[in-house]
DNA sequence: CGAGAGCTTGAGAATTCTCAAAGTACGTGG
DNA sequence: CCACGTACTTTGAGAATTCTCAAGCTCTCG
């Protein structure tokens, strides 16, 4: 499963790593309510609920989904351990996605309020505030392309190497992928129909890019997987028609 | 062509609009550079420098887009008067996006560095700065889901009626909407063809939507445009095949 | 007025979707 | 501990949308 050790650490370190001094840490510390836990299938927060806090993800994973004016589900994101949710609420007041564990969840959560009032005396927790919204905010800008790419196959190999990226950024070495959520959830999340993610993913192993056992993914060969992303690196070798012809 | 007379209020008030004394508001001027001035194709940032003012755009319109790894370019965004680029590079310190004039477009400049030390002085500033932030990353979060949708029809239509509503929020009526950008660069903000746009284009006039007179866009029919964002709404009414049949 | 970029239109090709059905995994209750 | 039901996943075949390529047209700007 996951690696907890993350848990042991100080929330701050996670929730907002930094060089402030004790003080500020333990001020930092005061509001910020550690170790809740939550169960696959709860809500952590409800769209439309009134915005109160920001969290961060200690272990386990999460989904946050939205429904729009015409009842359409849209499943936005999936968080990763030391990743943060609930800043996109901070203008509109109320959230805009309900965020809901898919295995059991160790949060940290800390209350908006108090965080800002806190930042105005604390120069350097204003800073890295602004840079953790920044960051965000580059991320949906320069990452979501990969999701226009083009092909079904840029998008999915596109979703697992950013997946793999995102837990080696966080100090992980295994090559193993638990994907507690469902074909549909992702095939939704990519903009694609659930039968197309599973007949990409029989062929990623057929390539021998990926091996598959049920929802745990190992990623075989990474360079070629990366080289899936931007399919220009593809052209002078097998084509997924041929691939699919070879296999019949 | 665009209502210039937002390029009389103080720039304050387009790049913060809030409450602040004017103590306050006279420090926020001084570190605002106002009317700077751009022509179509002039470059306002490039991707890759290094980050130092946020922009807000008084008049005129601004496309931002970068080429990724492999050198596929992405359209990412139109900004039109009223709004704001440069946040996303706070935290990488470097521009992510080449911004572009795609007219005549005036410009207000800010130093982030200096924004950044008046909002440790004037905690509310320091709240509209977040809020701020947190407004485009709701946006990117929310609206980008749009592109997702999965017709052609629904990503063009709901960038019309996007583009429309943003122009309506900063107090404009016309129905009438100049796009600068061709049919190319449409096209790949939305990951279509710029020939599906064209396709489409002719089909929303011949299905009395919108009236076309190059890049001259008038919205006829704001209701049925709506409509079409979410497609269930059409499924008593023609659909696009019927059309096209009747109009060969 | 002419050149070049941009736009439109057509026809065929390719990818992805939809619908349908069979197979598999997991949790609950006996 | 096993059986069953439900939800999830896989597989197949045909349908639909969108893309690609090609050619003609139009607008703009020098």
């Amino acid at each position: 499963m996951y690696d907890h050790s993350c848990s042991n650490c100080a929330m701050s370190e996670i929730c907002l790593p930094l060089g402030l001094d004790k003080a500020d840490i333990g001020r930092l510390e005061k509001i910020v309510t550690t170790s809740a836990v939550r169960h696959t299938g709860d809500n952590i927060v409800r769209q439309g609920d009134a915005f109160q806090n920001v969290y961060a993800v200690k272990s386990g994973m999460t989904k946050s989904y939205r429904f729009d004016d015409a009842g359409t589900e849209y499943i936005h994101s999936f968080h990763l351990p030391g990743e943060l949710f609930g800043l996109d609420a901070i203008y509109a007041k109320r959230y805009g996605f309900t965020v809901e564990a898919l295995d059991t969840v160790v949060l940290c959560e800390m209350n908006f309020e108090e965080l800002q009032v806190l930042c105005s005396h604390v120069p350097s927790l204003q800073r890295q505030v602004f840079n953790l919204l920044s960051r965000d905010l580059y991320n949906s800008h320069v990452n979501p392309i990969e999701h226009f790419d083009q092909t079904a196959e840029q998008k999915l190999s596109g979703f697992l190497h950013n997946l793999l990226s995102r837990f080696h950024a966080r100090g992980h070495v295994s090559m193993e992928l638990h994907l507690p959520m469902s074909r549909r959830d992702i095939a939704n999340h990519l903009g694609l129909a659930p039968e197309t993610i599973s007949r990409l993913l029989k062929r990623f192993q057929q390539q021998n890019v990926i091996d598959i056992k049920n929802r745990l993914v190992t990623i075989v060969d990474q360079v070629k997987l990366e080289s899936m992303v931007h399919c220009h690196a593809l052209e002078a070798s097998i084509t997924p028609s041929e691939i699919t012809r070879s296999v019949k």
